[in-house]
RNA sequence: GCUGUCUUGGCGCAGUCGGUAGCGCGUCGCCUUGGUAAGGCGGAGGUCGGGGGUUCAAGUCCCCUAGGCAGCUCCA
């Protein structure tokens, strides 16, 4: 049989051959480091037998496959170590996942002291160096097998296969397990692994079955890699937004304010205030929107004709008792419909179309107790809302608009490449959640698709995300940890203006329902600055930056020149401040670094005595000495362009 | 909402077998007026998230509650 390899040269073989033998046939070093083969395509076990002219791809551990198949294996052995600790656990899943693996059992909760002697077993099992072999059953005898061991999980899920499936098992010595595999030969091809977290998951991901104990953890080839993974996770606590948002003191929260509202410090109110006036005048000016101002609250039945009532009562919080009020009111958990009454404050014609609003719009939403997280998931917070009245021939043009402003918006605050782009639809099996029939979303999602054909970028489509009243374009970005939310979203709407009689009136002098599309140009803020916190580790561009020069006085007798140079600065709209106190600059410099800083200006006797400012950045350190108005002209050209300055000093 | 876990001076943390709390940073005062990442000395500040219980005695054990965190579920 001939075997074709990756790089495109051919193996003979007289007689069949495992994956394994290939590879050790190839070179001794690619038998050592294998963890699996890629037979046609299909990954299987390196102890798979070649029987057929087939193409084989020898996976190590740096293929992603391969490195899957080491995790998998390590999973195993973690169920193996707690079984042997915990006889009594029962065994779900068990996978590898992006960055590891995770298994689920039905036992006690596992504390940090039970993952490190589960890490010891293992460590054990692992030097037992035991060979994991394949079986199947028929699925009766399976189904049988795993009673036996009395696995109920095991047994619904062999149950849930076709009648005439063939089960395959992987065994381990005594221990067992259902599993397509493939995996490693021996155990000892463990060479490095962490348990890193417990937690509690269901069974199936349904909150009504068993709940499960879920241990996470990880496993790489080689020691060094786990290590720099472990010190990857550790840095990127560092920028997670929760953590570093409080220490730079841009956002706070209080127990007895309650869960989801945060209080936006000095720091972070300045910059939300910058992101806040540059993108109304942007849509003021640039984009043709006009501004409305809304109330955060309405009566019921505003909610009742936009539907929200019925589909979102849930999430909202409503003022005053049905059964005992006259009127019930709620906090409004969106702007929609306060400003469908801004557009139908007066008839419309059709060269008032497409007709652009937009409100800096605070929002209310009673998020579950357990959803609420920092700066992202929050039960109050203020959106770059706004709604767009169009003609039915002018959406795609405007939902192309409503794109490329989005883009503009990410890309000036450097964010575009970080972003993945979703056509969110409905959900066809669950129709009851969405207004309109088949056709309605079939149209509409057409629509949106050839926007985002339109726009060139890669997107994905995903069914059951979209909103009740329709289809969606949802700009998605991942914070560190890798947790993906909608930064942004472009919603077409062909629905609601029925509900709200809305109309204009075309060249025949027929009234005619208008689209609508809901969108948002930069999200809403406080999701967008805790994005720009973990993107900037806190090091954000200086227009950005609550605090974007500190003057240094060298000592207290430079107080009357360091306030001059602050004056000047402010008179420029800088944002500046003296550090006076009568620390050395080594101590002043240092607190300005920490601070994240961008610009530091030392004067002392020299600089008083020229009128100059010896710069000092976080992009390049010591610049020098510089004429006060240089540095004024190029700080504030920095600013205004919104440069992302490349930080060059290591910091 | 579910499960687990945590909650000690402004912040970050120590508190072993239960016996009435320590450290660093910060803060305040004084000395120092110093040129590019932490000058020195001294002082103030907490009753241990809140409530209840066990005990002669609780930060330390138990229960309830609020909040933080992780995961799950959810996210118009």
């Amino acid at each position: 049989m001939k075997v074709t390899l990756k790089d495109g040269s051919i193996k003979e073989y007289s007689g069949a051959k495992t994956v394994y033998e290939i590879a050790c046939d190839i070179s001794e070093g690619l038998g050592r480091a294998a963890c699996a083969g890629e037979v046609d395509g299909k990954v299987v076990d390196l102890r798979t037998q070649i029987t057929e002219d087939c193409t084989l791809n020898i996976l190590t551990a740096n293929d992603k496959d391969g490195l899957s198949t080491v995790r998998h294996t390590a999973s195993h052995v973690m169920a193996e170590a707690v079984k042997r600790l915990y006889p009594d656990a029962k065994l779900a899943i068990g996978p590898s996942i992006e960055n590891g693996f995770y298994y689920d059992f039905q036992c006690e909760p596992f504390s940090r002291e039970d993952l490190d002697n589960i890490e010891k077993e293992m460590k054990k099992i692992i030097k037992e160096g035991k060979e994991l072999k394949r079986f199947t059953l028929p699925r009766n005898e399976a189904i049988q097998f795993m009673k036996d061991r009395n696995e109920p999980f095991k047994v619904e899920l062999i149950e849930d296969l076709p009648e005439d499936a063939e089960i395959s098992f992987y065994e381990q010595g005594d221990f067992v397990d259902l599993c397509a595999g493939p995996h490693l030969m021996n155990t000892k091809g463990i060479k490095a692994f962490k348990l890193l977290s417990s937690s509690m998951a269901y069974w199936r991901g349904d909150e009504h079955r068993e709940q499960l104990q879920r241990i996470y953890a990880t496993a790489f080839s080689k020691k060094d890699e786990l290590k720099a993974y472990l010190e990857h996770l550790e840095d990127i606590k560092k920028r997670d937004h929760n953590k570093l948002g409080r220490e730079m003191e841009l956002f706070t929260t209080v127990d007895v304010i309650g869960q989801g509202l945060p209080i936006l410090l000095p720091k972070g109110v300045k910059m939300v205030m910058k992101l806040q006036r540059w993108i109304e005048d942007l849509e003021d000016k640039e984009w043709g929107y006009v501004r409305t101002k809304t109330p955060f609250m309405a009566k019921s039945d505003l909610y009742k004709i936009s539907g929200h009532w019925d589909h979102y009562k849930d999430g909202m919080f409503v003022l005053g008792d049905e059964e005992k009020d006259k009127e019930v009111f709620a906090l409004r958990p969106m702007t929609c419909p306060f400003q469908y009454y801004a557009y139908k404050n007066a008839q419309r014609s059709y060269r008032d179309l497409p007709y652009r609003m937009g409100e800096t719009s605070t929002l209310f939403r009673n998020e579950d107790s357990g959803e609420m997280h920092g700066l992202t998931r929050v039960r109050q917070f203020t959106i770059s809302e706004g709604h767009l009245v169009v003609r039915p021939d002018q959406a795609e043009e405007e939902l192309k608009g409503c794109l490329d402003l989005a883009n503009y918006c990410l890309s000036t605050l450097g964010l575009q490449d970080d972003v993945t782009y979703r056509l969110s639809k409905w959900d066809p099996n669950n129709k009851e959640k969405y207004l309109g029939d088949e056709e309605y979303w079939e149209s509409t999602q057409n629509t949106i698709r050839e926007v985002l054909k339109e726009n060139g970028l890669p997107f994905v489509e995903a069914e059951g995300e979209a909103a009740f009243y329709g289809p969606k374009i949802d700009i998605q970005a991942k914070n560190v940890y890798g947790k993906e939310d909608t930064m942004i979203t472009i919603q077409l709407d062909c629905a609601i203006a029925e509900n709200f009689d809305m109309y204009y009136i075309d060249q025949n002098g027929d009234k005619i329902r208008p689209y609508i599309i809901h969108r948002t140009s930069i999200g809403c803020y406080e999701r967008t600055l805790a994005w720009l916190i973990e993107k900037y580790a806190g090091l954000f561009p200086t227009w950005l930056c609550p605090e974007q020069v500190r003057v240094l006085p060298i000592s207290e007798k430079y107080a009357d020149y360091a306030e001059k140079v602050r004056k000047e600065l402010a008179r420029n709209d800088v944002d500046v401040t003296v550090d006076n106190r009568s620390e050395k600059i080594g101590f002043k410099i240092r607190e300005a670094r920490l601070a994240k800083v961008p610009y530091m200006l030392i004067v002392g006797q020299k600089e008083e005595e020229e009128g100059t400012v010896s710069v000092r950045s976080r992009y390049k350190g010591d610049e020098g000495q510089k004429p006060l108005d240089t540095f004024i002209d190029d700080i504030c050209k920095e600013i205004r362009t919104k440069e992302i300055r490349k930080i060059e000093v290591q910091e």
